[in-house]
RNA sequence: GGGGCUGUAGGGUAGCUUGGUUAUCCUCGUGGCUUUGGGAGCCAUGGACCCCGGUUCGAAUCCGGGCAGCCCCA
């Protein structure tokens, strides 16, 4: 049933994109893409959960120039190497070359910090926390693939903190990660968190946490990261605090930051062959109403559903009214994963009751009109508990313990799922692991463990997932 | 980073090898009739050879370059 959502994923990806109007691929420039009317409305609803969740934590939200000076970005030797390939320049203004070239941002760090030197002078001042959403440029040179690699990101959400100690860093990395745990329960994105290896973490980071989810694929995408800064960028760019004994001191750093990618994976994880299945809190339209009208009781139906629209305000309501079949409709808002549909023709008149059918489960019953408001509460509800809960579950069941390079490959390639296993933690072995078993590792996970790396043999003492990433 | 393939209406395609009348089919859009509980039907009508240059009496077709997309390998 679930045939080429699981087995041809690429395919219903592109498909999707397309047919539920997400975006037009077809913008001219790679890895560029157009948001369409709906799938700009379902960013705009995820973007709320974030600015709230944000706001909520005592973010402030504020907008840096897309353009950043090369000496700025060029400042912290480490964070330039890790994206001076994939930086798109500012060259010229109209014909004449430019005396200081200027990098489309790929990130903010560069242009928000030299701005934290000015604003910050004493302990007094901290925490310092704020956020913003921007479009950010990589000259990706690999396969882009929208909302997944691209090469204009639209929808970036970086926030960028402030502390006098590491310790308070420490604490804000928490909190960072407990944000963007609220954020992907409420989107129903399962993800398991580790602490990246040295070689991955984020240029310029003492270390960096991610967030990885799976694929039906098999393969995992990350979909946020909390860095802990120490104090790395401060002394790049001077931001110094006086303490409170008086003497200036490096200011201690954290930043977080998620993108198109968490639309990525709403969409790819609750899927289904038919097409999306959206969370109603997202879903543009929470509850569709075709009317089945059949000669001679046209304006009946029409009347009963201005009563069921009038009645349903507070919801993300619609009635399609095209002159279309019936079926023809259902196909149409099942593709585009609208979580609730109602249809009322004569009989359920007559009946007094309305037919609602749930896209996650197909499931089609009738309801008694007088209870027509709490039933679609409640199946709203239950649509969103059991989306969230099926993705948990399905995550659940593709993650495997082993302790072989050889079941590593296994676990990866034929069962399409992550790998949690045991490393020493050392830099050549894992690269030598990477190699031989042809996965990533993604990480090192809290929980300790007792045993021996699968890669030399050696102690280890953490588990670490590998898993093939996008 | 290396290699291969492709570009024809909004979408999917035939035609290209072997240059030659009005460019094929499905889908789609529009107007109408009819119909409506899982992709209806009929009639009318609309819409395309990626861009630049070359070869030729003549180019969707051959050649070169550009741009864009897809696939494989590292």
């Amino acid at each position: 049933m679930e045939e080429k959502w699981r087995n041809r994923f690429g395919e219903w990806y592109s498909d999707i994109i397309e047919k539920a109007e997400i975006l037009d691929v077809r913008y001219p420039v790679k890895g560029i893409h157009v948001w369409l009317p709906y799938g700009f409305k379902i960013r705009r609803y995820v973007l709320a959960i974030i600015r709230n969740e944000l706001e909520k934590r005592g973010h402030e939200e504020t907008l840096f120039p897309l353009l950043i000076p090369d000496y700025e970005l060029a400042k912290e030797g480490k964070h330039i190497k890790g994206f001076e390939d994939e930086v798109y320049w500012v060259t010229h203004g109209g014909i004449n070359p430019l005396e200081v070239k200027l990098a489309l941002r790929p990130t903010s760090e560069t242009a928000i910090y030299p701005m934290f030197a000015l604003w910050i002078r004493s302990h007094a001042d901290f925490p310092v926390k704020i956020y913003q959403i921007v479009n950010t440029f990589r000259y990706e040179t690999k396969h882009t693939r929208p909302l997944i690699r691209l090469r204009e990101i639209t929808t970036f959400s970086e926030a960028h903190t402030c502390h006098g100690s590491y310790e308070e860093a420490e604490a804000q990395v928490k909190e960072g990660v407990d944000s963007y745990s609220s954020i992907f329960k409420a989107l129903g994105i399962p993800f398991i968190l580790s602490r990246r290896p040295e070689w991955d973490k984020f240029p310029g980071a003492d270390y960096t946490l991610a967030f990885d989810t799976l694929f039906p694929d098999g393969r995992t995408l990350q979909i946020g990261t909390v860095h802990q800064l120490g104090q790395n960028f401060a002394e790049t760019f001077e931001i110094t605090f006086e303490n409170l004994e008086g003497e200036q001191e490096y200011a201690y750093q954290t930043c977080y930051g998620m993108s198109d990618r968490v639309i990525a994976a709403l969409l790819s994880l609750h899927g289904d062959d038919s097409g999306l299945s959206l969370i109603p809190e997202v879903a543009p339209i929470q509850v569709v109403i075709i009317p089945v009208w059949k000669k001679g009781h046209i304006d009946e139906v029409n009347r009963e559903i201005g009563g069921i629209d009038k009645e349903l305000v507070g919801y993300r309501v619609h009635i399609d009214n095209r002159d279309k079949r019936p079926g023809r409709k259902y196909y149409d808002w099942e593709i585009k994963g609208v979580p609730l549909r109602l249809e009322v023709g004569i009989r359920d008149i007559e009946n007094q009751v309305v037919t609602f059918v749930r896209r996650d489960t197909g499931e089609k019953f009738p309801v008694k009109r007088e209870e027509l408001r709490d039933k679609v509460e409640e199946v709203l509800e239950d649509i969103r508990k059991n989306l969230s809960e099926r993705a948990q579950k399905y995550l659940e069941s593709r993650i495997f313990k082993v302790y072989s390079i050889e079941n590593v490959k296994e676990v990866v390639y034929n069962k399409k799922g992550i790998a949690k296993t045991l490393w020493c933690g050392r830099k050549d072995c894992g690269v030598d692991i990477e190699e031989r078993a042809d996965v990533d590792i993604l990480g090192i996970l809290e929980e300790e463990a007792e045993g021996s790396c699968i890669g030399c043999g050696e102690k280890a003492e953490k588990q670490v997932i590998m898993g093939r990433s996008y």
